[in-house]
RNA sequence: UGGCCGAUGGUGUAAUGGUAACACAGGGGUCUUUGGAGCCCUUAGUCAUGGUUCGAAUCCAUGUCGGCCAGCCA
């Protein structure tokens, strides 16, 4: 199955509040060609919720005939690493493969504005498909723009809208004031255009020690809007940065380098999560004391993605990595794209779940049984039906002689007749799921009984004549009689019976390693009433059993999803399978509506 | 006791001054060699109080509740 062949809700055009105003401000002239962009910070992997901010800015730059570029916010090394630039990339490719890889916007290898003399405003276009030269092409980061920007900030100082600051972080965080009282002025706010330039050249070449002195701009410090009392603009670190190494010791802080970063890339809509609501002023406000040549980018702000049943700070994922509460990022029961990925999940259904919860300002939390109904939705179209028993119980057909084997055909899809069929054996032995055996049935309770009848899928009728146990009363193997009459032609085939179960010819069957995977916690809200989410998490996520399952899925081809019948999605471990010896995981169960029956009893 | 943003069934969204709609979840039925899938039916809502208007979920005011903001994080 391949994930771009999909089917999906891909093909329609979503409208939102963010929608309409790129439409109205491409059909108003004011931005003919549309450019969004993804700009996360390399300092974690990327979970669903940055699968909204993928999906609604790539889908605009799709919808509008745009450009997304990839952008990574790495101005603070302190934080950052390669190798989340690295899975950032790849989970990107993956969740837009098959949609949007066409919008994805890039850039020639090595290049940045000052690469670049005939751009004097610090251009960087974007590039789309391959390089000229046929060179692989790489993100943009904003560290390929401290030159720009540090020429910025310069400006920014000849224009009196900057200065040095020479207060300590206590005293800055003393003199701002609190919301309700009005900052004060810094002692250094009137200096000199010129000693200001001097100083600013000075952190720049190191004179300076960590947190000696900041580059400020220059606002007011009785603003209701605390962004807005002369913000940091820089801050000296000597830190090696993963990309730029030790040339800078001097970082520009997320105001001064977002914005300008998006002008520099030609970034016409620049869409952000809500706590950058109350940035958009200070946005504004260095684009436009700039001066700037081309037109300025415009913040738009939505409300992040929430899910029940799980958490989504990277700050949370990390401690469940690090804790070793879970196996690593890509832990089949993570939030994170790696971990979607590696359950099965695909991503056409990652789109179509985050386009079904729609962009919005207000808060909200989304329920994790609509992406598993997206889930179910596209796997039941997709995925090859095969008959695994999760906890085997023997049942010897006592009418059947050792070595008498019936054939009978399986459908491989029922939603897809082209899926074909194939041979399924039948002998004197087969393994059941003991769940589908109750010596004390409770009512309505459709499956084995002593005595009671149940068709096996795709061969026949089977009664149960004698239930064996050991010492302790467990059940542990059950005799019968099969009525192979009822296969499907026979006199007897249309014999009904309440239930029909799977099974596996106990001769043929191969054991192998099934691990379900369930929701990392019990409760929707983790946190609920200030709880640490740690206390609620589900000691039942993951399960390991030795299943036991028809020859067909003894050695299963990577990326194939199946369904095994009456239980749920399943898909060979892309980590710890070995050839001839599959680990599945659960992608998801399937519905069942006996456990409500069961457990409302 | 500051500023900004928000509030529509259980959940998520739509309705852009004119019949409150859709999806998920829940309930019931139908069909079935998956208690799956499908199909049919169904429960349930405009935060409150005023105002404007022929008419308000929508506009205005006040209140209530919720979120965000006082990193040299992003």
């Amino acid at each position: 199955m391949s994930d771009a062949v999909l089917p999906s809700s891909d093909s329609e055009e979503p409208s939102d509040f963010i929608r309409d105003q790129v439409a109205a401000d491409q059909a108003a002239g004011r931005t003919p060609q549309i450019h969004t962009r993804f700009p996360p910070e390399p300092n974690g992997y990327l979970h669903i919720g940055h699968a909204k901010s993928i999906c609604l800015n790539f889908g605009i730059a799709r919808q509008f005939g745009g450009v997304c570029n990839l952008r990574l916010d790495d101005t603070n090394p302190t934080r950052e690493e390669t190798e989340y630039v690295e899975s950032i990339v790849e989970d990107v490719r993956w969740l837009i493969s098959g949609w949007a890889d066409a919008r994805l916007g890039l850039k020639s290898p090595g290049r940045r504005p000052e690469t670049d003399a005939a751009a004097s405003d610090a251009h960087q276009p974007a590039v789309t498909g391959a390089d000229a030269a046929g060179r692989p092409l790489e993100p943009f980061y904003a560290s390929d723009y401290f030159e720009a920007l540090y020429g910025f900030a310069t400006q920014l100082i000849r224009k009196g809208r900057a200065y040095v600051c020479d207060l300590s972080p206590e005293e800055t965080e003393r003199l701002r004031g609190s919301p309700d009282r009005p900052g004060t002025d810094s002692p250094f706010r009137s200096r000199t255009v010129e000693e200001n330039l001097d100083l600013f050249a000075r952190m720049r070449a190191g004179e300076f020690p960590d947190a000696a002195r900041t580059l400020r701009a220059r606002l007011d410090m009785a603003s209701p809007n605390i962004w807005l009392r002369d913000p940091v603009l820089y801050r000296i670190r000597h830190a090696a940065h993963h990309r730029t190494g030790d040339r800078w010791c001097l970082y520009p802080m997320y105001d001064f380098a977002h914005c300008l970063s998006d002008y520099i890339e030609g970034i016409t809509h620049s869409i952000c999560t809500l706590e950058f609501e109350v940035h958009r002023p200070l946005y504004d406000w260095i684009l436009a004391s700039l001066g700037l040549a081309r037109p300025r980018p415009r913040q738009i702000e939505f409300a992040r993605l929430n899910l029940g049943y799980t958490v989504m700070s990277k700050r949370k994922l990390l401690q469940l990595v690090t804790e070793g509460r879970v196996s690593g990022w890509n832990d089949p029961r993570m939030p994170t794209l790696s971990g979607l990925r590696r359950r099965g999940i695909p991503p056409s259904v990652v789109r179509d779940f985050v386009l079904r919860t729609g962009v919005t300002k207000v808060n909200a939390v989304s329920d994790l049984a609509l992406l598993e109904h997206v889930l179910r939705e596209q796997l039941n179209r997709t995925a090859l039906r095969r008959l695994a028993v999760l906890r085997p119980l023997k049942l010897v057909l006592t009418n059947l002689a050792e070595g008498e084997v019936h054939e009978f055909d399986a459908v491989n899809n029922p939603e897809d007749p082209g899926a074909g069929t194939r041979k399924v054996r039948l002998g004197r032995e087969v393994f059941i799921e003991q769940d589908d055996f109750q010596e004390v049935p409770p009512p309505k309770y459709f499956r084995l009984r002593p005595g009671g009848e149940v068709r096996l899928k795709y061969a026949c009728i089977v009664r149960c004549d004698a239930v064996l146990k050991d010492a302790s009363g467990r059940v542990t193997e059950l005799h019968g009689t099969a009525d192979l009459d009822s296969r499907t032609g026979g006199p007897n085939a249309g014999r009904k019976v309440k239930g029909t179960i799977h099974w596996v010819h106990a001769a043929e069957s191969r054991e192998v390693e099934v691990r379900l995977v369930d929701r990392l916690f019990t409760e929707a809200d983790p946190e609920e009433g200030g709880r640490d989410f740690r206390q609620v998490l589900n000691p039942a996520s993951l399960e390991s059993v030795t299943a036991r399952v028809e020859p067909a899925l003894a050695d299963p081809k990577p990326g194939i999803r199946y369904q095994f019948e009456r239980l749920g999605y399943f898909w060979p471990d892309s980590q710890d399978s070995a050839p001839g010896r599959p680990v599945f995981l659960r992608t998801v169960s399937l519905k069942d509506a006996w456990a409500r029956v069961a457990g409302t009893a």
